[in-house]
DNA sequence: GCGACGCAGATTTTCGAACATGCTTGCTTC
DNA sequence: GAAGCAAGCATGTTCGAAAATCTGCGTCGC
Protein backbone atom coordinates (compact mmCIF):
# COMPACT_ATOMS: atom_id res chain seq x y z
CA UNK A 1 0.00 0.00 0.00
CA UNK A 2 1.26 3.76 -0.82
CA UNK A 3 2.00 5.16 2.32
CA UNK A 4 1.80 8.69 0.49
CA UNK A 5 3.49 10.22 -2.52
CA UNK A 6 5.13 12.85 -1.13
CA UNK A 7 5.74 14.75 -4.53
CA UNK A 8 3.26 17.46 -5.20
CA UNK A 9 4.09 19.37 -8.19
CA UNK A 10 3.47 18.73 -11.76
CA UNK A 11 6.71 20.41 -13.62
CA UNK A 12 5.88 18.34 -16.82
CA UNK A 13 3.86 19.65 -19.36
CA UNK A 14 1.79 16.45 -19.56
CA UNK A 15 -0.31 15.05 -16.81
CA UNK A 16 0.59 11.14 -18.07
CA UNK A 17 4.61 11.89 -17.94
CA UNK A 18 3.70 13.61 -14.52
CA UNK A 19 2.10 10.62 -12.76
CA UNK A 20 5.18 8.63 -15.17
CA UNK A 21 7.50 9.92 -13.04
CA UNK A 22 5.99 9.91 -9.56
CA UNK A 23 4.70 6.61 -9.78
CA UNK A 24 8.42 5.35 -11.15
CA UNK A 25 9.67 6.72 -8.18
CA UNK A 26 7.35 5.24 -5.97
CA UNK A 27 8.04 2.13 -6.98
CA UNK A 28 12.04 2.17 -6.85
CA UNK A 29 11.37 3.70 -3.23
CA UNK A 30 9.49 0.81 -2.22
CA UNK A 31 6.34 2.41 -1.75
CA UNK A 32 4.94 -0.45 -3.32
CA UNK A 33 5.72 -3.89 -1.88
CA UNK A 34 7.30 -5.72 -4.20
CA UNK A 35 4.84 -7.55 -6.14
CA UNK A 36 2.23 -5.60 -4.72
CA UNK A 37 -1.36 -5.34 -7.09
CA UNK A 38 -1.39 -2.14 -8.05
CA UNK A 39 -5.19 -1.38 -7.89
CA UNK A 40 -6.14 1.34 -10.51
CA UNK A 41 -8.99 2.48 -7.17
CA UNK A 42 -6.17 3.73 -5.12
CA UNK A 43 -3.66 4.58 -7.91
CA UNK A 44 -6.39 6.85 -8.81
CA UNK A 45 -6.54 8.59 -5.34
CA UNK A 46 -2.75 8.82 -4.57
CA UNK A 47 -2.39 10.36 -8.14
CA UNK A 48 -5.28 12.11 -9.40
CA UNK A 49 -5.30 11.08 -12.71
CA UNK A 50 -8.05 9.02 -14.35
CA UNK A 51 -7.84 5.34 -15.58
CA UNK A 52 -6.55 5.81 -18.96
CA UNK A 53 -3.72 7.70 -17.78
CA UNK A 54 -2.72 5.64 -15.17
CA UNK A 55 -2.59 2.38 -17.89
CA UNK A 56 -0.52 4.94 -19.87
CA UNK A 57 2.41 5.17 -17.40
CA UNK A 58 1.87 1.77 -16.31
CA UNK A 59 2.32 0.62 -19.54
CA UNK A 60 5.48 2.56 -20.25
CA UNK A 61 7.00 1.38 -17.30
CA UNK A 62 5.95 -2.17 -18.48
CA UNK A 63 9.26 -2.60 -20.95
CA UNK A 64 11.61 -0.72 -18.20
CA UNK A 65 10.57 -4.20 -15.80
CA UNK A 66 9.44 -2.15 -13.04
CA UNK A 67 5.88 -4.00 -13.11
CA UNK A 68 4.01 -6.85 -14.45
CA UNK A 69 1.25 -7.56 -15.86
CA UNK A 70 -1.11 -10.52 -16.44
CA UNK A 71 -4.01 -10.41 -18.83
CA UNK A 72 -7.76 -9.47 -16.65
CA UNK A 73 -5.61 -9.17 -13.55
CA UNK A 74 -4.00 -5.69 -13.82
CA UNK A 75 -0.69 -5.14 -12.59
CA UNK A 76 1.74 -5.39 -10.22
CA UNK A 77 4.80 -4.36 -8.94
CA UNK A 78 7.59 -6.77 -10.18
CA UNK A 79 9.07 -8.87 -7.55
CA UNK A 80 12.43 -8.31 -6.23
CA UNK A 81 14.98 -12.20 -5.59
CA UNK A 82 18.50 -12.10 -5.02
CA UNK A 83 19.47 -13.76 -7.48
CA UNK A 84 17.92 -10.89 -9.85
CA UNK A 85 19.73 -8.36 -7.57
CA UNK A 86 22.95 -10.47 -8.46
CA UNK A 87 22.11 -10.39 -12.73
CA UNK A 88 21.12 -6.79 -12.25
CA UNK A 89 24.27 -5.64 -10.43
CA UNK A 90 26.98 -7.62 -12.25
CA UNK A 91 25.84 -6.02 -15.80
CA UNK A 92 25.34 -2.45 -14.30
CA UNK A 93 28.54 -2.69 -13.08
CA UNK A 94 30.36 -3.28 -15.87
CA UNK A 95 27.95 -0.79 -17.69
CA UNK A 96 28.53 2.32 -15.48
CA UNK A 97 32.22 1.10 -15.74
CA UNK A 98 32.38 1.27 -19.41
CA UNK A 99 30.72 4.23 -19.99
CA UNK A 100 32.31 5.90 -17.43
CA UNK A 101 35.48 5.36 -18.47
CA UNK A 102 34.43 6.19 -21.94
CA UNK A 103 33.23 9.70 -21.05
CA UNK A 104 36.48 10.22 -19.18
CA UNK A 105 38.27 9.74 -22.28
CA UNK A 106 35.48 11.69 -25.09
CA UNK A 107 34.61 14.14 -22.22
CA UNK A 108 35.23 18.41 -22.83
CA UNK A 109 34.80 21.16 -21.19
CA UNK A 110 30.90 21.22 -20.65
CA UNK A 111 31.49 17.73 -19.28
CA UNK A 112 33.96 18.70 -16.50
CA UNK A 113 31.87 21.36 -15.91
CA UNK A 114 28.78 19.28 -15.11
CA UNK A 115 30.55 16.88 -13.17
CA UNK A 116 31.89 19.67 -10.92
CA UNK A 117 28.54 20.80 -10.51
CA UNK A 118 26.98 17.81 -9.86
CA UNK A 119 29.82 16.43 -7.41
CA UNK A 120 29.46 19.51 -5.37
CA UNK A 121 25.88 19.67 -5.42
CA UNK A 122 25.83 16.33 -4.02
CA UNK A 123 28.97 16.64 -1.54
CA UNK A 124 26.59 19.63 -0.01
CA UNK A 125 24.20 17.51 1.56
CA UNK A 126 26.99 14.07 2.03
CA UNK A 127 28.75 16.13 4.13
CA UNK A 128 25.85 16.86 6.79
CA UNK A 129 25.58 14.81 9.97
CA UNK A 130 23.45 11.65 10.10
CA UNK A 131 20.47 13.05 11.05
CA UNK A 132 20.27 15.95 8.39
CA UNK A 133 21.27 13.13 5.68
CA UNK A 134 18.60 11.03 6.80
CA UNK A 135 15.64 13.91 6.92
CA UNK A 136 16.95 15.13 3.21
CA UNK A 137 17.65 11.80 1.83
CA UNK A 138 15.11 12.57 -1.33
CA UNK A 139 17.47 15.73 -2.08
CA UNK A 140 20.27 13.29 -1.67
CA UNK A 141 18.52 10.48 -3.69
CA UNK A 142 18.94 13.19 -7.04
CA UNK A 143 22.02 14.40 -6.46
CA UNK A 144 23.54 11.27 -6.32
CA UNK A 145 22.03 10.13 -8.89
CA UNK A 146 22.75 13.57 -10.59
CA UNK A 147 26.16 12.80 -10.07
CA UNK A 148 26.68 9.26 -11.72
CA UNK A 149 25.18 10.62 -15.03
CA UNK A 150 27.13 13.66 -14.97
CA UNK A 151 29.97 11.42 -14.93
CA UNK A 152 29.04 8.75 -17.55
CA UNK A 153 27.08 12.11 -19.30
CA UNK A 154 30.14 12.08 -22.18
CA UNK A 155 30.05 8.87 -23.11
CA UNK A 156 29.22 8.06 -27.10
CA UNK A 157 27.26 5.60 -26.62
CA UNK A 158 23.66 6.41 -26.33
CA UNK A 159 22.87 2.86 -26.38
CA UNK A 160 25.15 2.14 -23.23
CA UNK A 161 23.51 5.24 -21.51
CA UNK A 162 20.38 3.64 -22.34
CA UNK A 163 20.85 0.95 -20.95
CA UNK A 164 22.91 1.54 -17.81
CA UNK A 165 19.97 3.51 -17.22
CA UNK A 166 17.40 0.66 -17.08
CA UNK A 167 20.21 -0.73 -14.80
CA UNK A 168 20.50 2.16 -12.38
CA UNK A 169 16.96 2.10 -11.75
CA UNK A 170 16.51 -1.15 -10.27
CA UNK A 171 19.82 -0.96 -8.57
CA UNK A 172 18.62 1.72 -7.13
CA UNK A 173 15.20 0.19 -5.99
CA UNK A 174 17.08 -2.78 -4.47
CA UNK A 175 19.03 -0.03 -2.69
CA UNK A 176 15.76 1.79 -1.76
CA UNK A 177 14.30 -0.86 -0.57
CA UNK A 178 17.09 -2.40 1.70
CA UNK A 179 17.24 1.23 3.56
CA UNK A 180 14.08 0.21 4.87
CA UNK A 181 15.34 -2.47 6.67
CA UNK A 182 18.90 -1.29 7.85
CA UNK A 183 20.19 1.63 9.53
CA UNK A 184 21.69 4.23 7.45
CA UNK A 185 25.05 3.49 6.44
CA UNK A 186 28.19 5.92 6.40
CA UNK A 187 28.67 8.66 3.85
CA UNK A 188 30.52 8.12 0.89
CA UNK A 189 31.41 11.31 0.17
CA UNK A 190 35.20 10.40 0.06
CA UNK A 191 34.67 7.87 -2.49
CA UNK A 192 32.64 10.35 -4.82
CA UNK A 193 35.49 12.58 -4.57
CA UNK A 194 37.91 10.25 -5.74
CA UNK A 195 35.47 9.69 -7.92
CA UNK A 196 35.57 13.28 -9.28
CA UNK A 197 39.27 13.66 -9.26
CA UNK A 198 40.41 10.49 -10.92
CA UNK A 199 37.74 11.87 -13.70
CA UNK A 200 39.06 15.28 -14.16
CA UNK A 201 42.41 14.25 -14.01
CA UNK A 202 41.72 11.99 -17.30
CA UNK A 203 42.16 8.89 -15.06
CA UNK A 204 40.15 6.71 -17.00
CA UNK A 205 41.00 3.41 -16.31
CA UNK A 206 41.08 4.26 -12.38
CA UNK A 207 38.02 5.72 -12.61
CA UNK A 208 36.66 2.50 -14.01
CA UNK A 209 37.98 0.31 -10.92
CA UNK A 210 37.24 2.89 -8.36
CA UNK A 211 33.60 3.07 -9.68
CA UNK A 212 32.94 -1.04 -10.13
CA UNK A 213 34.15 -1.17 -6.11
CA UNK A 214 32.22 1.43 -5.49
CA UNK A 215 29.49 -0.45 -6.60
CA UNK A 216 30.17 -3.92 -6.12
CA UNK A 217 30.59 -2.53 -2.12
CA UNK A 218 27.01 -1.20 -2.55
CA UNK A 219 25.30 -4.80 -3.67
CA UNK A 220 27.18 -6.56 -0.84
CA UNK A 221 25.62 -4.29 1.91
CA UNK A 222 22.35 -4.98 0.34
CA UNK A 223 22.77 -8.68 -0.20
CA UNK A 224 24.08 -8.86 3.46
CA UNK A 225 20.51 -7.29 4.28
CA UNK A 226 18.98 -9.48 2.18
CA UNK A 227 17.39 -12.06 4.46
CA UNK A 228 15.21 -9.50 6.12
CA UNK A 229 13.13 -8.18 2.97
CA UNK A 230 13.54 -10.72 0.27
CA UNK A 231 10.97 -13.30 -0.33
CA UNK A 232 13.13 -16.43 0.79
CA UNK A 233 16.76 -16.86 1.50
CA UNK A 234 19.70 -15.83 -0.78
CA UNK B 1 1.86 6.18 -44.09
CA UNK B 2 1.02 2.59 -43.80
CA UNK B 3 0.50 0.84 -46.50
CA UNK B 4 -1.75 -1.87 -44.39
CA UNK B 5 -1.08 -4.07 -41.05
CA UNK B 6 -1.06 -7.00 -43.04
CA UNK B 7 -1.52 -9.22 -40.04
CA UNK B 8 -5.50 -9.83 -39.13
CA UNK B 9 -6.39 -12.51 -36.13
CA UNK B 10 -5.73 -11.39 -32.49
CA UNK B 11 -4.59 -14.72 -30.53
CA UNK B 12 -3.91 -12.06 -27.52
CA UNK B 13 -6.00 -12.07 -24.80
CA UNK B 14 -5.89 -8.57 -23.89
CA UNK B 15 -7.03 -5.78 -27.49
CA UNK B 16 -3.90 -3.75 -26.08
CA UNK B 17 -1.55 -6.74 -26.29
CA UNK B 18 -3.08 -7.36 -29.87
CA UNK B 19 -2.42 -4.03 -30.67
CA UNK B 20 1.06 -3.55 -29.71
CA UNK B 21 2.45 -6.54 -31.01
CA UNK B 22 1.37 -5.08 -34.64
CA UNK B 23 2.05 -1.64 -34.41
CA UNK B 24 5.63 -2.84 -33.56
CA UNK B 25 5.38 -5.32 -36.06
CA UNK B 26 4.76 -2.60 -38.43
CA UNK B 27 7.40 -0.35 -37.39
CA UNK B 28 10.38 -2.91 -37.32
CA UNK B 29 8.67 -3.85 -40.75
CA UNK B 30 9.52 0.13 -41.19
CA UNK B 31 6.17 0.39 -43.02
CA UNK B 32 6.11 3.97 -40.87
CA UNK B 33 8.85 6.10 -41.82
CA UNK B 34 11.25 6.75 -39.25
CA UNK B 35 10.39 9.90 -37.91
CA UNK B 36 7.02 9.87 -39.04
CA UNK B 37 3.94 10.81 -37.08
CA UNK B 38 1.74 8.30 -36.01
CA UNK B 39 -1.87 10.02 -36.25
CA UNK B 40 -4.17 8.88 -34.01
CA UNK B 41 -7.41 8.95 -36.59
CA UNK B 42 -4.93 7.15 -39.09
CA UNK B 43 -3.97 4.19 -36.47
CA UNK B 44 -7.67 4.04 -35.46
CA UNK B 45 -8.65 3.44 -39.09
CA UNK B 46 -5.23 0.81 -39.33
CA UNK B 47 -5.76 -1.05 -35.92
CA UNK B 48 -9.08 -0.78 -34.90
CA UNK B 49 -8.78 0.35 -31.42
CA UNK B 50 -9.39 3.53 -29.28
CA UNK B 51 -7.09 6.10 -28.79
CA UNK B 52 -6.83 5.39 -25.34
CA UNK B 53 -5.68 1.61 -26.58
CA UNK B 54 -3.77 2.67 -28.86
CA UNK B 55 -2.10 5.16 -26.54
CA UNK B 56 -1.43 2.49 -24.57
CA UNK B 57 0.43 0.28 -26.96
CA UNK B 58 2.32 3.61 -27.48
CA UNK B 59 3.47 4.06 -24.38
CA UNK B 60 4.81 1.08 -24.42
CA UNK B 61 6.92 1.42 -27.46
CA UNK B 62 8.29 4.76 -26.15
CA UNK B 63 10.95 3.36 -23.54
CA UNK B 64 11.71 0.47 -25.71
CA UNK B 65 12.84 3.34 -27.88
CA UNK B 66 10.93 2.33 -31.26
CA UNK B 67 8.51 5.43 -31.01
CA UNK B 68 9.25 9.15 -29.73
CA UNK B 69 6.77 11.36 -27.86
CA UNK B 70 7.08 15.56 -27.90
CA UNK B 71 4.26 16.88 -25.76
CA UNK B 72 1.02 17.85 -27.25
CA UNK B 73 2.52 16.97 -30.74
CA UNK B 74 2.41 13.40 -30.78
CA UNK B 75 4.18 10.31 -31.40
CA UNK B 76 6.35 10.00 -33.93
CA UNK B 77 8.17 6.72 -35.07
CA UNK B 78 11.53 6.80 -33.76
CA UNK B 79 14.31 8.12 -36.54
CA UNK B 80 17.30 6.27 -37.52
CA UNK B 81 20.50 7.21 -38.70
CA UNK B 82 24.09 5.44 -39.38
CA UNK B 83 25.52 6.64 -36.61
CA UNK B 84 22.46 5.13 -34.32
CA UNK B 85 23.20 1.57 -36.24
CA UNK B 86 26.80 1.09 -35.72
CA UNK B 87 25.71 1.74 -31.91
CA UNK B 88 23.25 -0.59 -31.72
CA UNK B 89 24.75 -3.66 -33.83
CA UNK B 90 28.32 -3.34 -31.90
CA UNK B 91 26.29 -3.48 -28.44
CA UNK B 92 24.04 -6.24 -30.76
CA UNK B 93 27.12 -8.14 -31.51
CA UNK B 94 28.49 -8.40 -28.33
CA UNK B 95 25.88 -9.41 -26.35
CA UNK B 96 23.95 -12.12 -29.17
CA UNK B 97 27.69 -13.32 -28.69
CA UNK B 98 27.50 -13.18 -24.53
CA UNK B 99 24.67 -14.83 -24.38
CA UNK B 100 25.03 -17.64 -26.85
CA UNK B 101 28.05 -18.71 -25.52
CA UNK B 102 26.27 -18.71 -21.67
CA UNK B 103 23.85 -20.45 -23.52
CA UNK B 104 26.04 -23.18 -25.18
CA UNK B 105 27.42 -23.33 -21.45
CA UNK B 106 24.85 -23.91 -19.74
CA UNK B 107 21.97 -25.59 -22.09
CA UNK B 108 20.54 -28.87 -21.46
CA UNK B 109 18.47 -31.80 -23.33
CA UNK B 110 15.20 -29.03 -23.32
CA UNK B 111 17.78 -26.44 -25.21
CA UNK B 112 18.65 -28.35 -27.46
CA UNK B 113 15.61 -29.93 -28.54
CA UNK B 114 14.24 -26.22 -28.57
CA UNK B 115 17.54 -25.15 -30.95
CA UNK B 116 17.20 -28.15 -33.17
CA UNK B 117 12.96 -27.43 -33.91
CA UNK B 118 13.93 -23.93 -34.16
CA UNK B 119 16.64 -24.48 -36.85
CA UNK B 120 14.14 -27.30 -38.39
CA UNK B 121 11.45 -24.37 -38.94
CA UNK B 122 14.01 -22.00 -40.21
CA UNK B 123 16.10 -24.14 -42.41
CA UNK B 124 12.69 -25.36 -44.44
CA UNK B 125 12.13 -21.83 -45.47
CA UNK B 126 15.57 -20.82 -46.20
CA UNK B 127 16.16 -23.90 -48.58
CA UNK B 128 13.48 -22.62 -50.65
CA UNK B 129 14.07 -20.61 -54.39
CA UNK B 130 14.39 -17.11 -53.95
CA UNK B 131 10.81 -15.81 -55.08
CA UNK B 132 9.21 -18.07 -53.04
CA UNK B 133 11.24 -16.66 -49.81
CA UNK B 134 10.90 -13.11 -50.74
CA UNK B 135 6.88 -14.10 -50.90
CA UNK B 136 6.93 -15.77 -47.19
CA UNK B 137 8.98 -12.83 -45.99
CA UNK B 138 6.98 -12.56 -42.51
CA UNK B 139 7.38 -16.65 -42.17
CA UNK B 140 11.29 -16.60 -42.35
CA UNK B 141 11.38 -13.51 -39.99
CA UNK B 142 9.49 -15.43 -37.45
CA UNK B 143 11.57 -18.22 -38.19
CA UNK B 144 14.66 -16.28 -38.16
CA UNK B 145 13.93 -14.60 -34.62
CA UNK B 146 12.98 -17.84 -32.90
CA UNK B 147 15.95 -19.58 -34.37
CA UNK B 148 18.20 -17.22 -32.44
CA UNK B 149 15.78 -16.75 -29.53
CA UNK B 150 16.44 -20.71 -29.36
CA UNK B 151 20.53 -20.04 -29.41
CA UNK B 152 20.36 -17.68 -26.56
CA UNK B 153 17.86 -19.09 -24.40
CA UNK B 154 19.94 -21.18 -22.54
CA UNK B 155 21.99 -18.21 -21.04
CA UNK B 156 20.80 -18.13 -17.23
CA UNK B 157 21.43 -14.01 -16.97
CA UNK B 158 17.49 -12.70 -17.84
CA UNK B 159 18.94 -9.23 -17.85
CA UNK B 160 21.18 -9.97 -20.58
CA UNK B 161 18.62 -11.69 -22.46
CA UNK B 162 16.03 -8.66 -21.84
CA UNK B 163 18.47 -6.47 -23.09
CA UNK B 164 19.32 -8.56 -26.10
CA UNK B 165 16.34 -8.66 -27.28
CA UNK B 166 15.54 -4.97 -27.34
CA UNK B 167 18.80 -5.00 -29.46
CA UNK B 168 17.16 -7.32 -31.51
CA UNK B 169 14.44 -5.42 -32.62
CA UNK B 170 16.34 -2.15 -33.59
CA UNK B 171 18.70 -4.79 -35.86
CA UNK B 172 15.67 -6.36 -37.63
CA UNK B 173 13.96 -2.53 -37.95
CA UNK B 174 17.42 -1.48 -39.55
CA UNK B 175 17.94 -4.63 -41.54
CA UNK B 176 13.87 -4.73 -42.58
CA UNK B 177 14.05 -1.09 -43.47
CA UNK B 178 17.04 -1.72 -45.51
CA UNK B 179 15.85 -4.57 -47.54
CA UNK B 180 12.83 -2.27 -48.96
CA UNK B 181 15.49 -0.68 -51.14
CA UNK B 182 18.29 -3.34 -52.04
CA UNK B 183 17.30 -7.02 -53.43
CA UNK B 184 17.14 -9.98 -51.37
CA UNK B 185 20.38 -11.50 -50.56
CA UNK B 186 21.20 -14.74 -50.65
CA UNK B 187 20.42 -17.18 -48.01
CA UNK B 188 22.17 -18.21 -44.70
CA UNK B 189 21.55 -21.32 -44.57
CA UNK B 190 24.78 -22.41 -44.52
CA UNK B 191 25.51 -20.06 -41.53
CA UNK B 192 22.65 -21.10 -39.58
CA UNK B 193 23.57 -24.75 -40.02
CA UNK B 194 26.99 -23.83 -38.86
CA UNK B 195 25.66 -21.86 -35.61
CA UNK B 196 23.18 -24.86 -34.46
CA UNK B 197 26.02 -27.42 -34.92
CA UNK B 198 28.89 -25.58 -32.80
CA UNK B 199 26.08 -25.44 -30.16
CA UNK B 200 24.87 -28.87 -30.50
CA UNK B 201 28.92 -29.72 -30.01
CA UNK B 202 29.20 -27.51 -27.32
CA UNK B 203 31.61 -25.28 -28.58
CA UNK B 204 30.57 -22.22 -26.56
CA UNK B 205 33.94 -20.20 -28.40
CA UNK B 206 32.99 -21.11 -31.84
CA UNK B 207 29.36 -20.34 -31.66
CA UNK B 208 30.36 -16.44 -30.47
CA UNK B 209 32.93 -16.44 -33.30
CA UNK B 210 30.37 -17.30 -35.94
CA UNK B 211 27.88 -15.83 -34.86
CA UNK B 212 29.74 -12.37 -34.22
CA UNK B 213 30.64 -12.94 -37.94
CA UNK B 214 27.27 -13.25 -39.10
CA UNK B 215 26.12 -10.18 -37.47
CA UNK B 216 28.76 -7.83 -38.50
CA UNK B 217 28.17 -9.16 -42.04
CA UNK B 218 24.25 -8.12 -41.92
CA UNK B 219 25.73 -4.83 -40.38
CA UNK B 220 27.87 -4.39 -43.13
CA UNK B 221 25.30 -4.67 -45.95
CA UNK B 222 22.68 -2.82 -44.32
CA UNK B 223 25.47 0.18 -43.74
CA UNK B 224 26.31 -0.09 -47.74
CA UNK B 225 23.32 0.30 -49.03
CA UNK B 226 22.48 2.83 -46.44
CA UNK B 227 22.58 6.22 -48.77
CA UNK B 228 19.11 4.86 -50.39
CA UNK B 229 17.82 5.06 -47.22
CA UNK B 230 19.35 6.98 -44.58
CA UNK B 231 18.58 10.71 -43.71
CA UNK B 232 22.36 11.71 -44.45
CA UNK B 233 25.44 10.70 -46.26
CA UNK B 234 26.77 7.66 -43.80
C1' DG C 1 4.92 45.24 -48.61
C1' DC C 2 5.75 43.02 -44.25
C1' DG C 3 4.74 41.40 -39.75
C1' DA C 4 1.63 40.52 -36.03
C1' DC C 5 -2.83 39.14 -34.57
C1' DG C 6 -6.60 36.07 -34.27
C1' DC C 7 -9.92 33.02 -35.85
C1' DA C 8 -11.05 28.27 -37.70
C1' DG C 9 -9.76 23.43 -38.32
C1' DA C 10 -7.17 19.59 -37.02
C1' DT C 11 -4.90 16.86 -33.41
C1' DT C 12 -3.62 15.52 -29.02
C1' DT C 13 -4.69 14.83 -24.21
C1' DT C 14 -7.63 13.64 -20.54
C1' DC C 15 -11.60 11.95 -18.43
C1' DG C 16 -15.83 9.29 -16.93
C1' DA C 17 -18.81 5.79 -18.02
C1' DA C 18 -20.10 1.22 -20.35
C1' DC C 19 -18.52 -3.42 -20.90
C1' DA C 20 -16.18 -7.77 -19.82
C1' DT C 21 -13.80 -10.65 -16.78
C1' DG C 22 -12.38 -12.88 -12.56
C1' DC C 23 -13.27 -13.80 -7.69
C1' DT C 24 -16.10 -14.67 -3.59
C1' DT C 25 -19.92 -16.13 -1.15
C1' DG C 26 -23.93 -18.43 -0.16
C1' DC C 27 -27.04 -21.77 -1.70
C1' DT C 28 -28.43 -26.17 -3.44
C1' DT C 29 -27.79 -30.94 -4.14
C1' DC C 30 -25.89 -35.46 -3.67
C1' DG D 1 -20.82 -32.67 5.28
C1' DA D 2 -18.61 -31.72 1.01
C1' DA D 3 -18.78 -30.64 -3.83
C1' DG D 4 -20.67 -27.99 -7.41
C1' DC D 5 -23.16 -24.16 -9.12
C1' DA D 6 -24.86 -19.46 -9.54
C1' DA D 7 -25.54 -14.87 -8.44
C1' DG D 8 -23.32 -10.64 -6.87
C1' DC D 9 -19.47 -7.85 -6.20
C1' DA D 10 -15.02 -6.12 -7.19
C1' DT D 11 -11.72 -5.14 -10.63
C1' DG D 12 -9.68 -4.67 -15.07
C1' DT D 13 -10.51 -3.37 -19.96
C1' DT D 14 -12.20 -0.66 -23.65
C1' DC D 15 -14.51 2.97 -25.70
C1' DG D 16 -16.35 7.66 -27.25
C1' DA D 17 -16.74 12.30 -26.21
C1' DA D 18 -15.21 16.74 -23.86
C1' DA D 19 -11.29 19.86 -22.91
C1' DA D 20 -6.86 21.67 -24.09
C1' DT D 21 -3.39 22.57 -27.44
C1' DC D 22 -1.27 23.36 -31.72
C1' DT D 23 -1.23 24.71 -36.88
C1' DG D 24 -2.40 27.08 -40.95
C1' DC D 25 -4.45 30.85 -43.14
C1' DG D 26 -6.54 35.16 -43.81
C1' DT D 27 -6.84 39.85 -42.20
C1' DC D 28 -5.60 44.05 -40.20
C1' DG D 29 -2.34 47.63 -39.02
C1' DC D 30 2.05 49.87 -39.67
Amino acid sequence: MPTSSAQKPMDAVLVSQDVLSRLKGDILDGRYQPGERLRFAELQDAYGASIGTLREALSHLLPEGLVELDANRGFRAAPISAEDLRDVSSLHVEFEQRAAEASVRNGGDAWEAGLVLAFHRLSKIEVLPKEERRRRSSEWLSAHRGFHAALVAACPSRWLLRLRGQLYDHMERYRLISQRHRPLGPSKRGEHEALKDAALAGRAEAVGELLAAHLRETTETVLRHAPQFMPRSP
